[in-house]
RNA sequence: GCCGCCUUAGCUCAGUCGGCAGAGCGUCUCACUCGUAAUGAGAAGGUCCGGAGUUCGAUUCUCCGAGGCGGCUCCA
C-alpha cells in the first residue's frame, strides 16, 4: 500500500491519498481550477490525469495561461479526434496539437468534411464532454506502440520520425513532437467507468477528464498537407477553439467578429478606395480616387522621410532583358516567381520583381569613392511577381505593388551604422502611422539547404552577426526564422501588432554582400585600392499596398485627419445653407485641407449618417444660427459636438489636426 | 499550385425540385426645406462569371476555363 502523497501548492501543503486521480487531490485541497501538475521540480509538466504512485507534486497550473490553454486546447483535440472516429470510421489521424487561440486536428477521412460534418463532430464532442471520460495517461515500449497503431500509417511514421533507428530522440518544439516527444513513448486512453473508449499516440500532458473542458467550438476544416510538405498527401484539417470559459470563447469569437468587419477588402469597397477588377487580373489592384488620396499622402511622406534620411531619390523602368537578373542571381532562384518574359528583338525580357539589380546599375555608372559611401538610393519601385494563384490576398498580397525600395551601397565597416539608422528610420515610421507595438524578427539561412543560398557559410555568418547585433542593441524583442533569408542574404523585419493585436510583417533590412559581387561593384578606398561594398536593402512600408491594406484595418477605415481621402465634408441643415457652407469649404481647401459640401437633396440626417458611415473626421455643420454668427458647427467622428465655431478658428482646429497626424 | 466551397442588378443577398428573375441599399426623377446616424413616391438597372455539352427548353444538370473565399505551401 502506497504512502499517502505530500501536494505543496502555491507554498501551502495538503496531504492526498495515492492513487488518486488529479482533479481529486486538488478537490481535497480546496482548488477548483487545476488542470495540470508538475511532479518534480526538475520536470515538464507530464501527468496530469493521476498523482503519481510516489513522490511530491509541487505546482498547479491554472487553465487561464498561455500554458494551461495549450493543454486545454491538445485535450479538445483529442475529444475531437474521437468524435472523428466514431463518426467516421475508419478515418485515420495525423497531428492534433494546439496553437494560437485553439487547436487543430488532421485527418484522412474518405471524402472532406462538409460544414454538416462540423456540426455532428461538434455534437458528438459535446457528448464527450458530458461523459467525463478519464484521460489515462501510459508509458509504451516502442514495438507495442507500433503494434497497437498498426493501422495509424501517419502515427507509424511519427514513431520512426522520433524514435526510429539513427533519430534524435527528442526533436521537440514544433508540431510534431506534441505525438512524440522525450524520451518514452506515451498513450493517452480515454477511460469511461474503467473502460478504454479511445486512445492516441501522444505525449500530453491533459486535462484530468473531459468534463474539464469548459468552452469549444470548430472553427472550419480546410486541406493541409502532411507533415507541411506539397510533395506529401493533403489531409483534411479541422480547425477549433477552446477557453477557460464560456466568456472567454465569446470574446474570442467577438474578436474574430471585429476582424471580419475591419477586414480591409470590404472597407476598401464600402469606402470606394480600391477594386481588383476581374478584366486586369488577379492580385493587381486599381485605387480609385479616395484610395488614390491615401495612397498619395503616404508616398508623399516616404518620400519626404527618405530624403531627410539622406537617400537620393531614382527611377528604373518596370521590364528589362534577361541578363540583369542573371547578373543579379535572381533568375535561377527566383524565376517560378515571375511572370514569364516577353521575346522582342532577339532578347527576352522580364517584368522586374525587384529592384535591386537596376539601383546596382545606377551605383556602377560611375566610379565611386569612400567618399560617396553610404550611398543611398530610393525610389517607388512597381514590381510584379507571379504569386501562386490560391495566395493572392486583398491588399496584402498581391501580384503588382509599388515598394518603396531602397538600397545603402557602404564599405562593410559602415553596415552596422547604416542598419541601425535604417532600424531607427523604420521604427519612427511605423510609429508615425500609429503602429507603436512591434518585436524583430532574423531570418536567416537555412544550413541543411545550401542550394538555395548563395555565398560562403563565412559571408553568411559575418552578416547574420551584425544583423542579430543591430537588433539585439535596439532593446526590442527578437524571434529567429531560422530559414527564412533571402537567397543573396539574411534579414531583420519588423514585425508590427495593429489595434485589434495581429502582427503584420512589412518592413524589411536585409544584409546582402552577394549581388555586390555579382555586378562587380567597387569603390576606392582611401588607400587608392579597389574594394567591395556591401549594400542594405530595405523597405519601410514594405509594399504601399499591403501597408496600405493593413493600415486600413488597423483603423477600421477611420484614417486619421492628415490620412483620410475627405478631412471636411460641409453638411447644411437646409438647402438655403449650401452656398454659406461652400464658401467656407473654399476656406479650407485653401489652407490645404480636402474639404467637401454634401449639397445631395437629402436631409441633413441622412447626410450625417452618411459622413460617419465615410467615417469622415471632420463635419461641418451649418444653418440660420451659426450663420447669423459666422460660424460653424463640428460634429466629429465619435458623434461629439462642437457648436458654434468661428470660421477662422474651425480652419486652424482642421489644419492642427492635420499636421499633428491626428 | 493543391483541397474544399462559392460566383444572380453598382453593393449585400433571396430565388428558380430545368419553363422568358426578386428584395434592401445605391443611382436617377419628382415632391418635401428640415439643427446632429435613414422623408416619401416613382423610374431605370441583369448574356443569373465565360465556353462547350445534355435537353423541346439551361441561370438551374455535366465538363472545361476565369475570378473569389477558407486553409496548406510560399511571401513584401
Amino acid at each position: 500500500m502506497p504512502a499517502d502523497l505530500r501536494l505543496t501548492v502555491d507554498s501551502a501543503a495538503h496531504t492526498v491519498a495515492a492513487g488518486s486521480t488529479a482533479a481529486d487531490a486538488f478537490a481535497a485541497a480546496g482548488i477548483s481550477d487545476v488542470i495540470a501538475v508538475r511532479v518534480n521540480e526538475q520536470d515538464p509538466i507530464r501527468d496530469l490525469a493521476y498523482v503519481p504512485e510516489d513522490g511530491d507534486v509541487l505546482a498547479s497550473i491554472p487553465m487561464a495561461t498561455e500554458e494551461g490553454r495549450a493543454i486545454l486546447r491538445h485535450s479538445t483535440a483529442h475529444v475531437m479526434a474521437q468524435a472523428v472516429q466514431e463518426l467516421f470510421p475508419g478515418t485515420l489521424l495525423g497531428i492534433g496539437p494546439p496553437i494560437e487561440n485553439g487547436f487543430y486536428y488532421d485527418f484522412l477521412p474518405e471524402r472532406p468534411f462538409t460544414p454538416e460534418d462540423l456540426k455532428a463532430i461538434e455534437k458528438k464532442m459535446q457528448q464527450i464532454v458530458k461523459q467525463r471520460q478519464q484521460f489515462r495517461r501510459r508509458a509504451v515500449a516502442a514495438e507495442e506502440a507500433r503494434a497497437e497503431l498498426a493501422h495509424e500509417r501517419f502515427k507509424l511514421e511519427l514513431l520512426d520520425l522520433a524514435h526510429g533507428p539513427g533519430s534524435g530522440a527528442d526533436e521537440g518544439g514544433d508540431e510534431m513532437s506534441v505525438e512524440v516527444g522525450g524520451t518514452e513513448i506515451t498513450m493517452y486512453d480515454n477511460v469511461v467507468a474503467g473502460e478504454q473508449v479511445w486512445t492516441d499516440l501522444c505525449r500530453g500532458p491533459h486535462l484530468p477528464t473531459t468534463r474539464d473542458i469548459p468552452a469549444f467550438a470548430l472553427m472550419r476544416s480546410a486541406a493541409a498537407y502532411w507533415r507541411g510538405s506539397e510533395k506529401n498527401p493533403q489531409l483534411q484539417r479541422i480547425y477549433g477553439t477552446a477557453w477557460e470559459s464560456k466568456q472567454a470563447l465569446k470574446e474570442h469569437l467577438d474578436r474574430l467578429a471585429e476582424a471580419e468587419r475591419r477586414d480591409h477588402r470590404r472597407l476598401g469597397a464600402e469606402l470606394d478606395l480600391f477594386s481588383f477588377p476581374d478584366e486586369i487580373g488577379s492580385g493587381l489592384v486599381v485605387f480609385h480616387p479616395k484610395g488614390g488620396v491615401v495612397k498619395r499622402e503616404m508616398e508623399d511622406y516616404v518620400r519626404r522621410r527618405h530624403i531627410e534620411e539622406g537617400f537620393q531619390y531614382v527611377g528604373t523602368p518596370h521590364i528589362a532583358k534577361e541578363g540583369l537578373f542573371h547578373t543579379s542571381g535572381h533568375l535561377p532562384y527566383y524565376a517560378e516567381d515571375m511572370f514569364p518574359p516577353m521575346q522582342m528583338d532577339g532578347a527576352n525580357y522580364y517584368l522586374k520583381a525587384m529592384n535591386c539589380p537596376m539601383h546596382n546599375l545606377i551605383y556602377r555608372s560611375r566610379g565611386r569613392s569612400y567618399r560617396d559611401l553610404p550611398l543611398r538610393l530610393f525610389e517607388f519601385g512597381s514590381v510584379y511577381r507571379y504569386e501562386k494563384s490560391g495566395v493572392v490576398h486583398g491588399l496584402t498580397r498581391v501580384r503588382g505593388m509599388t515598394q518603396d525600395d531602397s538600397h545603402s551601397y557602404c564599405t562593410p565597416e559602415q553596415a552596422p551604422a547604416e542598419i541601425k539608422h535604417l532600424l531607427d528610420f523604420v521604427l519612427g515610421l511605423l510609429r508615425d502611422f500609429g503602429l507603436d507595438d512591434y518585436y524583430l524578427e532574423l531570418s536567416t539561412r537555412d544550413e541543411s539547404k545550401p542550394d538555395k543560398f548563395v555565398g560562403s557559410a563565412e559571408d553568411w555568418a559575418v552578416a547574420t552577426k551584425v544583423l542579430e547585433d543591430v537588433a539585439n542593441a535596439s532593446g526590442l524583442a527578437l524571434v529567429l526564422d531560422p530559414g527564412g533569408a533571402a537567397f543573396y542574404g539574411p534579414k531583420i523585419s519588423v514585425q508590427a501588432r495593429d489595434a485589434i493585436g495581429r502582427t503584420w510583417q512589412m518592413s524589411t533590412i536585409q544584409y546582402d554582400f552577394n549581388q555586390p559581387k555579382g555586378f562587380a561593384l567597387e569603390y576606392q578606398a582611401a588607400d587608392g585600392t579597389r574594394q567591395q561594398p556591401v549594400m542594405i536593402h530595405s523597405a519601410k512600408f514594405g509594399s504601399v499596398e499591403r501597408f496600405f491594406g493593413v493600415l486600413v484595418e488597423h483603423y477600421a477605415g477611420a484614417f486619421p485627419a492628415w490620412l483620410a481621402p475627405v478631412q471636411v465634408v460641409g453638411i447644411p441643415v437646409s438647402a438655403a445653407h449650401v452656398d454659406y457652407l461652400r464658401e467656407i469649404a473654399r476656406t479650407f481647401t485653401a489652407a490645404g485641407i480636402r474639404a467637401e459640401v454634401d449639397d445631395s437633396d437629402e436631409r441633413m440626417q441622412k447626410k450625417i449618417r452618411t459622413a460617419q458611415k465615410q467615417k469622415v473626421p471632420f463635419m461641418l455643420i451649418a444653418g440660420d444660427e451659426d450663420i447669423a454668427q459666422g460660424a460653424v458647427s463640428f460634429r466629429y467622428r465619435d458623434g461629439s459636438q462642437n457648436n458654434g465655431v468661428p470660421v477662422a478658428a474651425a480652419v486652424a482646429e482642421v489644419v492642427d489636426a492635420v499636421a499633428s497626424r491626428a
